[in-house]
DNA sequence: TGATTTATGTTGTTATAACCACATATCAAA
DNA sequence: TTTGATATGTGGTTATAACAACATAAATCA
C-alpha cells in the first residue's frame, strides 16, 4: 500500500501508480520511523539514497568541531533530503539530517546519477526529470536562506525571513516551522539576542508573536 | 565552430560533436560579449534561457533597496547561470548576474523542464541527466557558502573560506577569485573590517597574503 | 495536582564588527 | 613621470551582537 504522501510526492509527479510501484521496488524502497532527536543521517557518511518524508518532519544541520549548531533548513512532510549526495558518486554529507518530531522516512536507494540514467526503464526520463525539479527547487531553497542570513543585523535577518514566509503563505499572519532556538540557529544568530530583537520588535510595533505565530504590521 | 570551452562543458558531457551541434540549433544558442561591470541579467526578470561562461568570468549578486550588496557567488570559465530560474516556470530572478570582467556567455534557451522533456528528441534524457548534475553540483556550491557565511566572527568566516579553498585546490597556497570588496561582499562583511582582521591573521601567523594569493599556516 | 523539565525572555557586561575618515598603495593612462 | 583612479589598509568611535547569569513561563509527566 502506498502512501498518498508518497504518490503525491514530487518525485513521482506524472507517475501512474503501477509505475511507483514498480519504481519503488527498483530502488529498494524502505520506511524507516525516528523519534525525535533522533539523528538520521550523519555528516561525513556517503549516500547511496535519498529521504523521503513521509511523515514528521527532519532538520538539516551542521555541527562544527567547536559546537556550534548551525540549522540549514527543514524539511516537511513531503520534502526531500540527502538527494544531491545520492546523486553525485563521492561526495559526503556535509550536514546531519535530524528528527525534528517523530517521523517516519522512506529511503530510495538511487545509485547515482551514473547508474540511475543507464539503467533502461521507460520511466527514466521522468524520474530524472523530477529529480531534477526537486533539485532546482531545492536550489531557489538554498539561496533563500544566503537572503536570510546575509543582512547585518539581526532585524534585518528576522524581516528577511518573516517577509518571505508572509509572500510564501500568501499572507501577513503565519506560523513559523522553527522554535526559537531553531530560529537562532537557522538565522546564525545567538538566542537570546534574537529574543531581545523581536521584543524590540513587537514594541517598536513592527511585528507581533506569541510563541511562533508572527504578525506583520509595517510597511516599507 | 563550437569552442573548446563549450564541448567540454558539464551540460555536453557524453555528447557527441554532432549532437551537440544539433541541441545548440533547438536550443537556439547565441553568444553575446559584455565588458567588465555590465549587467548580463537582473533580478525580478523571468528568464528562459540558462547561461554559460565561454570566456571571462561573472559574478552573482543580490542588491537590496538600502543599496547592500551581496555576493552571492563567482562563475568562471566553462560554468552556468539561471539554469535554475530558466527550469522553473515562473520564477523570476532573485539575483543580478554582471560581467566580472569582459566575458562572453552562451545563452541556451531551455524554455522549461516541461518544455524541455516533452520535445522528443534522443538526447534528451542525456541532456536533462546533465543539467541535474550542474544542479545538484551548484547545491553544494549554495550550501559551501552557507558554512562560509555562518560563522559569527570574521576570521571564522575567512578561516571557513580559505579552508575550503585549500581542499578544492589541493594546496596550502593559492589565489582566491575574488578582491577584496568581493571577499567582504561574499562573506557578508564589511570591507575594511575584513582587512583589519586578515591583517590580525597575519600578525598571528595564521596566513599570509599578498594581494589575492593566499598561504594558510597554522593547523589544528 | 505539584514537580521537573524545557522554552522563552530579561538585564548587564564584554567582545566584535560596522562605520567614518583618512593614509597608502597599486594601476592605468595622459 | 605625473595625474587620476581604484584597491587596500589603519585608527578611532559607535552600534550591535555574543555571552553569562538569571527570571519567568509553558509543557510534560509522575
Amino acid at each position: 500500500m502506498i502512501s498518498d504522501t508518497i504518490k503525491k510526492s514530487a518525485l513521482f509527479k506524472n507517475f501512474t501508480e503501477a509505475e511507483i510501484s514498480d519504481i519503488l521496488k527498483k530502488l529498494k524502497a524502505k520506511e524507516v520511523s525516528f523519534e525525535k532527536g533522533e539523528e538520521i543521517l550523519s555528516a561525513g557518511s556517503i549516500q547511496e539514497r535519498l529521504g523521503l518524508v513521509s511523515e514528521g518532519s527532519v532538520t538539516i544541520e551542521s555541527n562544527d568541531v567547536w559546537g556550534n549548531k548551525n540549522l540549514l533548513s527543514h524539511v516537511s512532510k513531503g520534502g526531500f533530503f540527502a538527494e544531491t549526495y545520492a546523486l553525485l558518486e563521492n561526495e559526503p554529507m556535509l550536514v546531519d539530517v535530524i528528527a525534528n518530531e517523530n517521523c517516519r522516512i522512506l529511503f530510495l536507494t538511487v545509485g547515482s546519477l551514473r547508474k540511475l540514467m543507464s539503467a533502461n526503464n521507460p520511466c527514466t526520463l521522468k524520474l530524472i526529470t523530477n529529480l531534477l525539479s526537486i533539485s532546482a527547487h531545492k536550489n531557489l531553497m538554498l539561496s533563500g536562506r544566503s537572503f536570510h542570513i546575509s543582512p547585518k543585523t539581526i532585524r534585518g535577518k528576522v524581516m528577511a525571513y518573516l517577509n518571505t514566509l508572509s509572500l510564501q503563505k500568501d499572507s501577513k499572519e503565519f506560523d513559523i516551522p522553527f522554535d526559537r532556538q531553531q530560529l537562532a540557529d537557522y538565522l546564525n544568530v545567538e538566542r537570546t539576542a534574537l529574543s531581545k530583537e523581536l521584543s524590540k520588535m513587537q514594541n517598536d510595533g513592527i511585528i507581533t508573536f506569541s510563541k511562533n505565530h508572527f504578525e506583520i504590521h509595517a510597511e516599507a
